[in-house]
DNA sequence: CGGGTACATTCCCTTGCGGCTATATAACCG
DNA sequence: CGGTTATATAGCCGCAAGGGAATGTACCCG
């Protein structure tokens, strides 16, 4: 499953997984908070499941959506090949911990 | 500065960055690596420079394009309200991290 | 079974973006 | 100064993506 760059780019999808952070949400709420028509906001949710940055729990004719935070934690170990450019002293501590995920026991 | 989600949604810059990680790079040694024209190159790049991805150091008529950091470090900050997501164990490690950050001594 | 609710899918429109070609700009060299 | 090199900008095209309205689907309830 690749980095889904493209998915974060919208601010809509954002928005959704800030939402889902807090706790699972249904359609209908997420299209108030939004301010999107519920086709859009459907759409939006097709996407990021797609891209596994959400899963749904169906319960009669809702659906609760969550966040899968998988992806983001690609997005994080993509990320760990710059980090060093910024983190400065901590430097040492980061790479016995990249070290530890490639190899924990 | 904004966090630049759709800067990064494309395939082309993230490799210029990738390359960028490496060492400073002239635009022509990047238009080859890219397989694109060089104005496409010359285009991305400006992207890049206005969302404060890299910046460019002149040289007669050559421009050493390098990394900026920052706006990463800034996805990193973002990435971080997620990241008790996956972390699990390291919980308590993260938070200590993070606290100091806030308030380094 | 009929109507209502909650959500998904389809269709259409418009805009923005990435790609290229052609052209401009700027600096070096002889 | 004229030509060449290195890069930027402008202009154009095609496509994909986001937005909404209309419609489809699935489930509950009386």
């Amino acid at each position: 499953m690749p980095i889904p760059f493209d998915v974060l780019a919208e601010p809509s999808r954002r928005k959704i997984l800030d939402l889902l952070l807090e706790r699972p949400r249904l359609v209908g709420e997420l299209t108030e908070q939004l301010g999107l028509s519920q086709p859009g906001t459907s759409k939006h949710l097709r996407v990021l499941r797609e891209a596994g940055l959400v899963r749904v729990r169906q319960d009669a004719q809702r659906r609760w959506y969550e966040l899968r935070p998988e992806p983001l934690a690609e997005l994080d170990a993509w990320l760990a090949h710059y980090r060093h450019l910024w983190a400065g002293s901590l430097d040492a501590l980061e790479r016995h911990l990249d070290a530890m995920e490639d190899d924990p026991r």
